[in-house]
DNA sequence: TTGTACGCGTTATCAC
DNA sequence: GTGATAACGCGTACAA
C-alpha cells in the first residue's frame, strides 16, 4: 500500500496538517520543517491519494474531452489527433488529467450528461462537428465549465468556443483559384449539419458573388467515397470548369483521381485546392493544394480556456483563428 | 451541490446502508424496499460520488492508455485511432472511464511512472511503437496490471500483449507479389528500433530466403519522407525491380510517386503492397493493395485482457491476430 | 508557525 | 433484510 500524510508526518516527526501544507506549497511553514517533510516524502515515496483529495476539495483534477458522437469518422480524422495533441501539451504541466468520454452509441446521450453531471472531472472539452444533435443545446447548459470545438449548431445560449475561420480560408482557397486566372470554378461542398462544411461553402459562394461569377456546387460528406460521387456529378453538369474547391482534403483526393479518370490533367486542365492539409495531403499526385489550420494550436487554446473558466473566470464566446495556404502542386 | 447518498435514504426512509445495497445491486433486498430507494434515486438524480468510492473501495474505475513517446505521430497514426476505438468501445458498457496519459516530453518519465504508481488508475494499456525505451522495462514492473500492445522490445520480464502477426503478415504480401509472376522483389522496411519494422522485415527475408532469391532493402522510418528517401535508394541500386513490398501505407504512397516519376508503372512494371490499410491506402492512384490489420479489435482484446487482469486474472504473454491481405491496384 | 479535530460520501463489518 | 458505525486519506477552521 502506499504512504499516507501520517506515516511522512511521523518519519518527519511533525503533524499530518504540517505534511499537508509543505505538500500544497503553503508560504507559512518553516524552512527547516520544510525540508524535514520533503525528506520523509522522498524517502517514503509519498504521492498524494487522489481520492482522498477530490473528497474534500471538490475538485476532481481531471477534464473531460468529449466525442458525442457514434460515428468513427471522428478517430482517424486528423483533426481528432491534431487537437488531442494540443489539449494533452497544455494538460502536462497542470496537475490536470485527460479523460476520454466518447458515445458509444447513439442515443446514449443520458448517460454521457449524468456522468458529467456527477462531478467527475473538472469541466470539459466538446469535441463535436454535426450540429442538429440535441445534445449539444443540454451540453451547453450543464453546470459545468465547458468549451466547445467549433461554434456548435443549433445552440442558442452564449458558449465559449475555439474554432478555426472556415469562411475566410474557403475564400483564400478560392481567391487564389482566381488569381491562377481560373474562373470557371466549382467546390465539392460538406454536410451542410456541420459548421464545416456550411462555413466553407459560404466562403466559396461570398467570393463567386462578389465576381459575379456562376456557382456550380456538388455535395459529399467529407470521406473520399462521398467525394468521389460528388465530384462525378459536378463534373457531369459542369463540364467546363478549370477550378474546384473541395472541403476537405480525402474528398480532394476522391476529386484528383476523378478528373484523371475524365482525362484531364491536374493543375493544366483543372485546379484543385483541399481543405485541412492532413496527411493525405502529400500522398497524391501531384500533391495537394490546401488550406491548413492550426490544429494543435486550437487544442491547446481549447484546454487553455477550460483552464481558465474553472478557476472561475468567465469567458464566452467564439475565438477564431486563421487558416493559411500551402502551396504544392495540384494549383 | 449532487445529492449524497444520506439524502435519498432520507427520503427513501431506510438508512445509507440500505441505499448503497441497492446501488451496488445487493440481492439480498426486498423488492419493495429496492422500488422505494430507486424512486428516491431518480426523483433527485442521485449519482454516486466517485471519489468517496474511490477511498473506500481502493478501487477508481479508471484505466490508463499511455503513450509513453514524446514523438507526435503517434496521432496521427490510424493505427492508435484504431486501438482507441477498440478500447473505448470494450470500455463503454463497463464503468470504467478511460485516462490518457501522454508523455509530453523525452525524459519524462519519472512523473509517468509515479502517477501510475499512486494508484490513480486501476490499470494501464501501454501502446509504444518504440523499443530501447527502458521505460518499457519499468512499466513492465510496475505493480499495476498492464498490458502491452505490441511485444516490448528489450523487456525480459514475461508481459500481457496483444499485436498482429507482422511476419506472417509480410509474408502474406511477398507471396503475392510472387504468385503475380515477379520475382525481383525488394522491401522498404521501417526502423528497426520498432517490433513492426523488425517483423514486417523479417516476414520478407524468410520467404525470399525459402524461394533462394537476392533481398534488396532499404530502410524508411515510416514517414512519407523517410519513404521517398529509401525507395530512390532502392531503385538506384537495384533498378530492375518488379515488385515491391512497403512496410506501411505512408511510405508506400511516397514508393508510388518515386516509382512514377522514374518512369515506370505500377502495377504493370513495379507491383507494390503496402501495410496498415489506413486511409491513404485508397487515395493515390492506383489504389493500394495492402496488408489489413484489424486495429480495432486489436483495441477491444486490449481493453479486455485488461479488465480481467484488474478482476484478477493472471494473463501473461502474447496474443496475436492474423493479418488481411486486401488487393486493389497497385499489385 | 504548528497541532487538534472534524467532515467530505462511500463501503464494509458488525449486530439486530 | 436492515441499521448503526467505523474506516478510507486528506484539507482546513480553529485553537494553541
Amino acid at each position: 500500500m502506499s504512504p499516507t500524510l501520517e506515516q511522512v508526518a511521523a518519519l518527519a516527526g511533525v503533524s499530518r496538517a504540517t505534511v499537508s501544507r509543505v505538500v500544497n506549497g503553503s508560504p507559512k511553514v518553516l524552512p527547516d520543517t520544510v525540508a524535514a517533510v520533503e525528506r520523509a516524502i522522498v524517502e517514503l515515496g509519498y504521492v498524494p491519494n487522489r481520492a482522498a483529495r477530490a473528497l474534500v476539495t471538490r475538485r476532481t483534477d481531471s477534464v473531460a474531452l468529449v466525442v458525442p458522437e457514434p460515428d468513427s469518422r471522428v478517430f482517424s480524422d486528423p483533426f481528432f489527433a491534431g487537437i488531442l495533441r494540443g489539449v494533452s501539451a497544455a494538460l502536462a504541466p497542470t496537475s490536470s488529467q485527460l479523460v476520454l468520454l466518447i458515445e458509444p452509441s447513439a442515443g446514449d446521450d443520458q448517460r454521457l450528461l449524468r456522468y458529467l453531471r456527477g462531478g467527475h472531472v473538472d469541466g470539459a472539452i466538446i469535441v463535436s462537428h454535426h450540429g442538429r444533435d440535441n445534445v449539444l443545446q443540454e451540453l451547453a447548459q450543464l453546470p459545468l465549465p465547458i468549451v466547445f470545438s467549433a461554434r456548435p449548431l443549433g445552440v442558442e445560449v452564449p458558449v465559449a468556443s475555439v474554432d478555426v475561420d472556415n469562411v475566410a480560408g474557403a475564400r483564400t482557397a478560392v481567391e487564389y483559384l482566381l488569381s491562377k486566372g481560373r474562373r470557371k470554378l466549382g467546390t465539392v461542398a460538406g454536410p451542410v449539419d456541420m459548421t464545416a462544411g456550411i462555413d466553407r461553402l459560404t466562403g466559396y459562394q461570398l467570393v463567386m458573388a462578389e465576381e459575379g461569377l456562376p456557382e456550380a456546387v456538388a455535395y459529399g460528406d467529407f470521406t473520399a467515397d462521398g467525394g468521389e460521387q460528388a465530384a462525378l456529378k459536378l463534373f457531369d453538369e459542369h463540364p467546363d470548369l478549370d477550378g474546384l474547391f473541395v472541403a476537405n482534403d480525402l474528398m480532394a483526393t476522391a476529386a484528383l483521381r476523378v478528373i484523371s479518370q475524365l482525362g484531364r490533367r491536374v493543375p493544366q486542365d483543372v485546379a484543385v485546392v483541399g481543405f485541412d492539409d492532413s496527411v493525405v495531403a502529400t500522398t497524391t499526385t501531384p500533391k495537394l493544394t490546401t488550406v491548413r489550420q492550426p490544429v494543435v494550436q486550437l487544442g491547446t487554446r481549447l484546454a487553455e480556456i477550460l483552464l481558465a473558466k474553472i478557476n472561475g473566470a468567465d469567458l464566452t464566446g467564439p475565438e477564431i483563428f486563421s487558416t493559411e495556404l500551402i502551396i504544392r502542386g495540384s494549383a
